[in-house]
DNA sequence: CGGAATGTTGACCACTGTCAAGAGCGGTGG
DNA sequence: CCACCGCTCTTGACAGTGGTCAACATTCCG
């Protein structure tokens, strides 16, 4: 059924990433940034040291291109590892900003490594997260490539509830959503003034208000069903958090 | 310089996925299938036991929407392992098909997951290998959302000849490429159609030759920079192969 | 040889982009 | 406290990229 994304979820703290976090914390090497919206984290071709761990606030992953055009392609909640890739892979291949005031940890990829040490599970906890990300990027694919804007737009406010419930800063189906619609068109592959009329239509259908920061769905069946959505590619049961 | 992309590589074996290969190969467990083209490797929602190890032809990831229409977020090659996900994911939450006749090892976890055994560093590389998919599914979500479909389509031939030298499959700038403009413009989020009138633009403007299932290249930079295409993503000095 | 799949072309259309102007809103400084 | 400025949202007119549909050509393959 369509409403099980919805069951009630504890957010408590439940896996890896959490164990993870608590890990971290204890250490003492990580350093704390505080940003503003709109900064960067990191940017293309950087190569990282540490891995950037969202504590507060809302960031994202992005690539600008030739002309000047910004895509969007992850979004970051509080408690997100942002970039994993780092460990493995080299120079950045995207940018890392902030959406909104931000506070930041800095995980050296010592840190990671060694709590990784001795505990192979730990390793694939880490190698699943980003599995997961990859899935996420390829429903992306998906949605850009074959989707309207409005089941698109639909889309991403289903994803976005969905992860803010499971992250505990949701209540009931009205969460924070704090962007701006030139933010939503970066990540819709649309532009602002598209974002607004197709806002305004979900609205008008009395699917959604998206107001005052604020994100308040009225009717999740019918929601859904306009974006295709099916939460399997978050893979929720087997996410780390 | 954006030619570096195209200085002359070994194809050889020399990394950890032709080590992962010989080692499936020593092993009998795993077994062969020959498909035709256009047929299903594994499905959506299924539980692979085993990953799908490309020998010989084209496969690809896809999603089926609602409403019918195919949307290609990956493209293999002979020599590509299709899904590793499987290993830590559970459901798989695309579809695997084949786009010509081809050669399937279907190699179980439990060989994968043998090789790796006392070989931390295996495990890394196989991680490292899913990083760089997510890394070409990000690019991919820019491609679709923010660029036309004159570069996309040019950026997906560069793309394509770039992984077919790396495998040592392409002839200085000319390769083989089996494709329908169906099957381009699932790929591409365009229509078989318009897929059409854009390879002709690309051949008129003589920057590439698309035909009898071979691609010729006249002019790697103007179509590198008509796509904005830097091979960076793909992370070919950091793979695996 | 004949039928199916694929490629090609043209006419037409609509979804989404572009441009421009104005409204609302919050922050800042005089 | 008010005026002003900048950012965001909203609206409308218009344009163009890419989709749709349909017919026909071509290639492939049994």
């Amino acid at each position: 059924m369509i409403l099980d994304g919805l069951a009630t979820r504890k957010p408590q703290q439940r896996g890896a990433l959490s164990d993870l976090k608590r890990y971290v914390l204890e250490d003492s090497s990580f350093v704390v940034h505080d940003l503003k919206g709109n900064q960067d984290i990191a940017r293309e071709g950087d190569l990282l040291l540490h891995c950037p761990l969202l504590l507060e606030g809302f960031a994202c992953c992005y690539k600008i291109l030739e002309c000047g055009e910004r895509q969007i392609f992850a979004l970051h909640l509080a408690n997100d590892l942002c970039n994993l890739s780092s460990l493995l892979l080299g120079h950045l291949s995207h940018s890392i900003g902030t959406l909104t005031p931000a506070r930041v940890a800095f995980v050296p990829h010592a840190t990671i490594l060694d709590w990784t040490r001795h505990h192979p599970n730990r390793i694939l906890a880490l190698w699943r997260m980003t599995l997961i990300e990859a899935a996420n990027s390829q429903e992306w694919v998906v949605n850009v490539g074959r989707r309207t804007a409005y089941q698109r737009t639909a889309h991403l406010l289903c994803e976005f509830l969905l992860r803010m419930r499971w992250a505990g800063l949701a209540q009931g189906l009205t969460c924070r959503m704090p962007f701006t619609q030139v933010e939503l068109g970066d990540t819709l592959g649309l532009t602002a003034v598209h974002v607004n009329r197709t806002l305004q239509w979900l609205r008008s259908e009395k699917l959604i208000d998206l107001r005052n920061e604020t994100l308040i769905v009225h009717d999740w069946p019918k929601l859904t069903l306009a974006a295709g959505f099916d939460p399997a590619y978050l893979h929720y049961d087997e996410a780390v958090v």
